[in-house]
Formats: C-alpha cells, sequence, structure tokens
DNA sequence: AATAATATTTAGGCAAAACTAAAAATATGT
DNA sequence: ACATATTTTTAGTTTTGCCTAAATATTATT
C-alpha cells in the first residue's frame, strides 16, 4: 500500500475543514483558495486522489471524503493537535506560534509516536485553542461545541457559550442581540479580515474574528 | 533565499558521514549506495547542489561540502541527535527504534523548536548512542572519541575505551589481542552485515557490527 | 430561454528527484 | 603502454505537484 504523501495530507484536512467534517461536498475553487493554489492543480489532485479512494469526486459537482479519507483526516488532525499541546504545554511555546509548526510536525509518520506522545501527554482532550482532539480510533470527544470561527459556510448552529466569559464580550452580545439559544447560521467568510456574515433569526449581522471566535455553537 | 529540501538534506548528511566530517571528497557511488539510489542520480543531484553552493563538485573526482553544505549538515545532525534524546528520555521509546523517527523529525524547519527542545532536554551532550551532539553554532563537544561504527573508510583511530563494559566484551578483545592504545584502521565495510575489516597493527580482523558499535577510538 | 458571467476541467508545460541505457573518463593488469 | 574493467557522466523518461491558457459546464440575468 503506498501511503498518502504531504501534499495529499493537506488537501484531506482542508476538504475535512471546508465541508463541515467531511460530508459536504466542497467545491474546486475554495479548495484551491484554502490549499493557495490554482483550481486546476486542485482539480488534477482530486482525480488522482480519488483514484486512490480518498476522495468521491463527480466533475463539476465538488469532493467529499470516503471513509478512509475521513479516517486519514482525523489521524492528521489529531496529530497536529497533540504535537500543539505538546508544543505549548511543554516547550512554552505561545499558543500562536504553534500553528506553523504543528504543520509540519502532523506529517510524521510513526503510530508509535503519536501513542507514546499521547501519553506522555496524558491524553489531553482539547488542544491550546480549544478544538477537540481525536481519539486513536478517530473519534471526537463530543462535538457539542463548535467555534463559530471553526464553521464551514452556510453550517447552522445554537449558540451555547462563550469561551473569553469577559464582560465586554457580554455586553457586545448583548447589544447585538444575541443571545444563548439564537439560531445562527454562516453565511460567508470575508477572506481580507476573516470577519463573517451571519443570520441570526432573520437578521443578517457582520461579526469580527475575534467574535466568533470566542463564540460556541452547536451545530444542527 | 530558497531553503534545503528534504532530498538535499539528505545528501549533505551522507556526504557529512561518509567524507570523515566532510572534508575529504566522496565518490558519487559510494553515495549512491549511503543513500539508495543510482550514481547517475547523484551526479545529476550533485550538480545542482553544487550550482546552489552547498557542495564542491569536480567532475570524476567526487564532492565534499562547503562552508554552508557543512553548517547545513551540522544543524540537521543536531537537530537529529536532539529528537533521538527526546524519544528515549522522554517518550520511552527504546534505543533501537529511535533512528526512523529521528529520520522525519529532524527536518521540521524551525529554529525557535530546536532551541526549546534543547533547552527541555537540559543541553544533552550526547544522543542515546552516545554519538556528541553539536551545539547551535555548528561546534562538536569534544571529538575526543568516536564508536568505530560510525567510521568513514581508511580512517585509523587509537582505541580507548569501550561503550558497554561488559565482561564478555572485554574477554571477546582479550582472545583477539585488541588493547587500549591499539592502532586501528578501517580497511572495508561489509553493507550485508555491516561487519568491518580492520588492521590492529599488522593483522587484518573481521569484526561484527555488534563489537564495532562498542569500541571507542581516537582519531588520528 | 438566450446570453453573459463564473466555475471547472482539459491540454500542454515545468521543476524536482528519481530511473535506465549508452557514452565517456579513469583505473587496473599484465 | 595498451587493452580491459570499472566508475562516472550524459541523454532521454517517469512521477508528483504545480502552473497558464484555452475550452467547456454551470449559474445568473434579463
Amino acid at each position: 500500500m503506498n501511503s498518502t504523501s504531504y501534499s495529499e495530507e493537506n488537501y484531506l484536512k482542508a476538504i475535512f475543514h471546508l465541508g463541515n467534517e467531511g460530508t459536504l461536498a466542497v467545491s474546486t475553487t475554495n479548495l484551491a483558495k484554502r490549499i493557495k493554489t490554482k483550481p486546476s492543480s486542485v482539480t488534477d489532485m482530486m482525480q488522482r486522489m480519488a483514484e486512490k479512494g480518498l476522495v468521491n469526486y463527480r466533475k463539476y459537482k465538488g469532493v467529499s471524503l470516503t471513509d478512509l479519507g475521513k479516517k486519514t483526516a482525523l489521524s492528521i488532525i489529531r496529530k497536529h493537535r497533540l504535537w500543539e499541546v505538546f508544543l505549548v504545554e511543554k516547550l512554552n511555546f505561545s499558543w500562536d506560534e504553534v500553528h506553523d509548526v504543528a504543520e509540519q510536525l502532523e506529517h510524521i509518520k510513526s503510530e508509535k509516536l503519536v501513542d507514546l506522545l499521547d501519553d506522555h501527554l496524558g491524553y489531553p482532550q482539547y488542544d491550546p485553542h480549544g478544538d477537540p482532539i481525536p481519539g486513536k480510533d478517530g473519534n471526537y470527544p463530543s462535538r457539542e461545541k463548535q467555534l463559530l470561527s471553526h464553521f464551514p459556510e452556510n453550517a447552522e448552529g445554537i449558540c451555547i457559550g462563550v469561551k473569553d466569559s469577559s464582560a465586554s464580550l457580554l455586553k457586545y452580545l448583548d447589544r447585538h442581540e444575541i443571545s444563548l439559544g439564537d439560531t445562527i447560521r454562516l453565511l460567508e467568510r470575508e477572506d481580507y479580515d476573516n470577519s463573517l456574515l451571519v443570520a441570526v433569526g432573520d437578521r443578517k449581522i457582520r461579526l469580527s474574528h475575534q467574535i466568533a471566535s470566542n463564540l460556541y455553537l452547536k451545530l444542527i
């Protein structure tokens, strides 16, 4: 069995993140933006990855992950997040410097390494950004809540909490009439500043990344 | 400046190890054997790496490292050995399982990572196999002793100690009339079983890898 | 429903790093 | 020193992952 390449793994991860945990189909253009490459390169890659059984690809219809693809994506995300914990907790990286290094470390191939690292860290459930770490079996430890900033486009959720529970954040939400229990749909992500256009009930509101990365929603 | 690729880094390491710490010229055939590739591929690569200023290459005359090449090689060896220490001391890998994983980890690019790792490990001087860890500046901490098994072909040294000081090893050496202070020259390395043909004084002896990796010599 | 705009795919190429087969240079044996 | 053997290089391909430009589908507009 020829195992997945560095590039393939990055595609799997991107598809997983863009397509609401790998179930929705993702367009080649969106993938291209995410991977920072051209749509034609994506098409090319998707055709090869479909051959390998990693993705479901239908011309002009986008891609989604196969079971194998999803399993592989989860194992990479698992590695990424475990390494992030290691970097912050053991090496004293600050949480915002971690990403680029973890992006490299996640591709190291050794099951034993991951298992021993997991053990060494005490089987953490969340990474330094609060994102859940998939288990060895690929199961997410309770997919209850997710940051609005991590939502895929068009996903909908119910507001169930905040990450930073400072008075100023709560006041902000109050002023904009966003309360726990509200249904929020992500309409559009602005690449430039990472702000989000969301629908709260029937109102459309633009939220900064700052806000969105502090709002926990439960996917519906 | 475009930084060194995964492949290039492996070539640098190989040249360093084959050519008595990067000063001697190394033949393309020997390099090919080491890298497990074909001589023609090596020639190809050497021409491109010479362009980049990493090696000195003269047609039919072999290659050696430039200062830049040597500096880069040392930084990779530094990373490799630091990771080995990490794997054994922090994750409880056994010393013989470490190599393949360290081979991958050594290519992670992040100066901060290496520095913090070094700190986390308490600035170790030797890796789990007893090989010295180059410092940030590329200096070896005393090149006094080196395992016979790490010798390049035709290098000569004086036997100054053993790594495993068990009775059985010492008896073996006694029986074969090898004593501290003897001058030993490595004549030939057998790829198949890693055994070595050496000259002790004017006698030629074949030593198993097992033995050679427990004999410390001082290079002369 | 026809046309314009946008998204996606095809076709043809390029660079890295490998390969094989053949040519050229160096080394060896007598 | 000369023929032969070995080593090294060149030339021509392959695969991976990307690119641009052109062709084709799909979606949106009126």
